[in-house]
RNA sequence: GCCCGGGUGGUGGAAUGGCAGACACAAGGGUCUUAAAAACCCUGGCUCACAAGGCGUGCGGGUUCGAGUCCCGCCCCGGGCACCA
């Protein structure tokens, strides 16, 4: 064997002198080998016991294989599973691949090899990697997103979307990302950049199909209070959906038969309208815009559209804008007001048209200065304020001073009494409005599940009939973007010459494939029932299986596959297909892992991580090294950071050396104990020897006081009269079930683990004083009661050893079927307490009394006490005594 | 700018308005050993020679018998969103 570590060499060393040694590797590949044999975690769907479906978030194996962050999710939910186990309940723990989509496609145009080959691959290292680490996968279950057994059922999903409306096609730009040749959706576009490669991304019109999500967009928003969310995500996600109540007003155009309509949340403020604006791609420009300013308004709409959405959309840049020659009039006061078109409304949102009222809107009002428009207050907030010399838009509050509402206060209520007025006088009509946008779901790239489409010159784009499902993505020799911004497959001629399905005519396959949100949309409900191949799965086994009881993964999805995932499941429930209309009941996140990382000083006029840098971004001062940069860097000149643990930034330690190191109970103890579950951590390899220091000496002490245990202890009579040192050891067992139990259940793993060690260093007290003579019979008892109960407590967190010690004590089976202990609550019931003297609010003395001491008797206890019988003495008096029962005695003083 | 989180010893972190610093990591001291490792025991916020006392949870106020915890006003760090009418 290989020296591999100082660890290792001590076991050797131990196992030659046959000591109980702790030899991890060899109990956590015997286990993991027996739970195979053993089909243990695979589910029993005839099983009669409540159901528990934890599921981790569908991940894309990638070629690195896991890293140690990665375990930050899937360990805390495998010890939630097992914990559930032994508490009685049928868990489902599935584990599959959501393999189609953009990595997938980067790494085979990288290595040159097939996606279709290579995706396998990287499962089973995957696979193998979560095994090692002990997770109770019911492997039976695996699910791989690109297999045509799979996709035919997201293309079925496609059809039922389609059929209901909720699926169409349009011609509208598209953001466009030059790098990756592709098409992105909004949610894919992060300030103004591509959010996988950072390319600044540019507008393209093509061709799209979109779903739309924005009919849902009330419900995804309301729903949310009937799930188990962080409050965070829940926010993020309604912060996204951008609900906002308000009106439509239609403006006559001077000179024009047709209207222009506006969204505004401010229809009160209709009366300061000075001026209106349009979006430059809008319509109505190209209409109404006077002859002598058309040149110059479509000057300005191409430099708009040339303009990077980034400076586009950056904060305080300010108003630009052209007059159009045309008015509009106002319909509560017929005044004729300008209309503008400017770059600040934006066409994508409300009706890409908007009253402007300078006094009550700071855009607004940035805008009339610059271009001198009148500003008209409506609601005046002191007698003084005037519209001439205000430098900035009104603050809210004030009554009106203008128009039939004169008088009214600033408040949302004159809002909906003039919607009502704007109702009955026609000129408009209250709308909420939605910032959320319809999810663009094609992709021009090759790995993905074609878009089940026929188009046919008769009859347009026609639904591929169910009976013919799937529609198989072929193969090809290319898997590069064309950069014409069609996809791949559009060079095939075989699979793109077809017959249309209603008139057998020639017809045009679609070649533009689903994101990869599609195939993580649907997986959740796959799982019940993975192996149908005649529906996408069963509705019973649906209904009795889900919604998922808990999700665990990243913060980095709270909105888009979170939502997408919601609409989905709203869909299919409105379809009849399943009974529920939530997907994920509790979801949890975990935080991030950062490692130390070696890097250097950024040399001037050097830019950082090779990114052109002509954008406003701070130059980064700091470059990780890269493993060729390591041997020609001196040491001296490494500067160390927190970073996120990823293998670009060749910072990666995998569980594979962990586990091989120090055993892979270890690795899931550390990672559990060292923080809260949502916190981010940094990595050390030094929690990984405490959390391995910490099992070798529970392995020492169990094992050492192995040979006095009593498998029927049991059935002799509870002791009485027991030594105070026995009751006390008892009572702290049963008081840590208690803690344990509490903490699993509630995703408290540190402070369960703090519990945990709590109850071994008394434990090792307690085995100390024993010595060397034999223990005495109700010490032997009580020592079988801990052998019991100790791998019991430990078994979600450590099951490799746990499983080992539960075998050693003579029971078959294991542990993850074998009931989570009970605390005795008289056990655990402490027997005296300690009582807080304090003097006006400072501590000052401490006394014990037995439990049930009357209060009377604590506070002459307490008057009695040295310190305060002196600071009495001193002339002071007792004004107040303030009492907590059982714990404080506040006395204030003067 | 707006919206969420956070600021507690050398470090990670504990603490239903009631003993701040549980539990660990790193450190120091000791026992055992020829020696080392491992193991076991002890010490540990600051101030102070020690004790007593005083000061301590980012900063400033407040509520309370009592505030890390609640309220008001700031500062700093992390994350998200960003001209949304």
């Amino acid at each position: 064997m290989s020296d591999v570590s100082g660890i290792g060499r001590d076991n050797d060393a131990e196992a030659s002198e046959g000591a109980a040694r702790y030899d991890f590797r060899a109990i956590e590949a015997k286990w993991q080998q027996k739970w195979d044999e053993a089909n243990l975690f695979t589910v029993d769907l005839k099983d009669s016991r409540p159901k528990f479906y934890g599921l981790d978030m569908f991940p894309y194996p990638s070629g690195a294989g896991i890293s140690v962050g990665h375990c930050r999710n899937y360990v805390p939910l495998d010890v939630a599973c097992r914990y559930k186990s032994m508490q009685g309940y049928n868990v489902l723990h599935p584990m599959g691949w959501d393999a189609f989509g953009q990595p997938a496609e980067n790494e085979a145009i990288k290595r040159g090899r097939n996606p279709k080959e290579m995706v396998p691959e990287y499962a089973a290292n995957y696979k193998r990697q979560l095994k090692l680490v002990g997770i109770s996968y019911d492997w039976s279950r695996e699910i791989n997103s690109s297999l045509p057994e799979y996709y035919r059922w997201t293309q079925w999903i496609f059809l039922q979307l389609h059929k209901s409306g909720l699926a169409y096609r349009a011609n509208t730009p598209i953001n466009w990302c030059p790098s990756c040749k592709t098409g992105l959706a909004n949610e894919e576009v992060v300030n103004g950049r591509c959010w996988r490669c950072a390319t600044v991304v540019e507008k393209r019109p093509m061709p799209q199909w979109f779903f739309k999500i924005t009919a849902y967009a009330d419900r995804l928003l309301s729903d949310l209070e009937t799930i188990e969310w962080p409050d965070s995500i829940k926010m993020l996600q309604a912060n996204w959906i951008g609900k906002s109540e308000g009106a439509e007003v239609d403006f006559a155009i001077d000179g024009h038969d047709q209207k222009l309509t506006v969204f505004t949340t401010r229809p009160d403020t209709l009366w300061g309208a000075t001026f209106m604006v349009v979006a430059p791609e809008h319509a109505v420009v190209q209409e109404i815009t006077t002859a002598d300013r058309l040149a110059e308004v479509n000057e300005y709409r191409d430099k708009a559209q040339r303009t990077s959405e980034i400076e586009r959309q950056s904060a305080d840049r300010s108003k630009t804008g052209v007059f159009m020659g045309a008015y509009a009039i106002n319909p509560v006061n017929g005044a004729k007001i300008p209309i503008y078109a400017a770059d600040y409304v934006l066409m994508g949102y409300g009706t890409g048209a908007i009253m402007a009222v300078p006094a009550h809107d700071q855009r607004d009002f940035e805008f009339a200065r610059k271009y001198d428009i009148p500003v008209v207050l409506v609601y005046q907030t002191s007698a003084d304020q005037s519209a001439d010399t205000m430098t900035e838009s009104a603050a809210a509050g004030g009554n009106a001073v203008i128009g039939p509402f004169a008088g009214e206060p600033n408040s949302k209520d004159t809002v909906k009494k003039v919607v009502a007025w704007l109702e009955e006088q026609g000129t408009g009509r209250g709308v909420t409005n939605f910032r959320l946008r319809d999810w663009l779901i094609s992709r021009q790239r090759y790995w993905g599940a074609p878009i089940p489409i026929i188009h046919c010159p008769e009859h347009g784009a026609v639904p591929v009939p169910e009976q013919d499902l799937p529609v198989v993505l072929p193969d090809v020799e290319r898997y590069q973007p064309t950069g014409t911004g069609e996809s791949p497959l559009a060079g095939i001629p075989e699979f793109v010459n077809t017959v249309c399905p209603v008139c057998g005519g020639p017809g045009r396959r679609e070649t533009d494939t689903m994101g990869g949100f599609a195939c993580s949309s649907w997986y959740f409900l796959r799982y019940a029932d993975p192996h149908n191949s005649t529906e996408a799965f069963s509705r019973d086994i649906v209904d009795r299986w889900l919604p998922v009881d808990l999700y665990v993964g990243g913060a980095e999805h709270a909105v888009m596959h979170l939502l997408y995932a919601r609409f989905w499941t709203k869909v299919l429930y409105d379809a009849g297909f399943i009974s529920f209309q939530e997907p994920f009941k509790r979801l949890r996140n975990q935080g991030m892992l950062l490692a130390l990382t070696p890097g250097r000083k950024v040399v001037a006029e050097e830019t950082a991580d090779g990114e052109e840098s002509d954008s406003d971004e701070p130059i980064e001062d700091w470059k990780v090294l890269k493993p060729e940069e390591k041997l020609t860097v001196p040491k001296e000149e490494w500067v160390y950071r927190y970073t996120k643990m990823s293998k670009s930034l060749y910072n990666v330690v995998t569980p594979d050396e962990m586990a091989e190191q120090f055993g892979a109970d270890s690795l899931r103890l550390c990672g559990l104990s060292s923080a809260p579950f949502e916190e981010t951590v940094q990595w050390s390899d030094n929690g990984m020897e405490g959390a391995h220091r910490f099992l070798s000496r529970v392995w020492r002490i169990w094992a050492d006081l192995l040979p006095f245990y009593n498998a029927g202890w049991k059935e002799e009579p509870a002791p009485v009269g027991a030594p105070d040192q026995e009751r006390a050891l008892r009572r702290k067992l049963h008081q840590t079930i208690q803690k344990v139990a509490d903490d699993l259940e509630n995703f408290r793993f540190n402070t369960c683990v703090s519990a945990l060690r709590e109850f071994t260093n008394e434990l090792s007290a307690f085995r100390n004083t024993l010595g060397t003579s034999e223990p005495s019979v109700s010490q032997k008892r009580l020592i079988s009661e801990v052998l019991e109960i100790l791998p019991l407590l430990m078994a979600p967190i450590t099951p490799h050893l746990s499983d080992e010690m539960w075998e050693r004590l003579g029971k078959e089976g294991f542990t993850y079927l074998a009931t989570f202990p009970t605390a005795d609550p008289a056990a655990a019931a402490e027997e005296s307490l300690t009582i807080i003297v304090q003097v006006n609010g400072k501590v000052r003395e401490k006394f014990t009394v037995p439990v049930g001491t009357d209060q009377a008797e604590i506070e002459k206890q307490a008057l009695a006490c040295e310190k305060i019988v002196r600071e009495l003495e001193s002339g002071k008096q007792v004004r107040t005594v303030i009492t907590v029962p059982n714990k404080i005695v506040n006395l204030v003083i003067s």
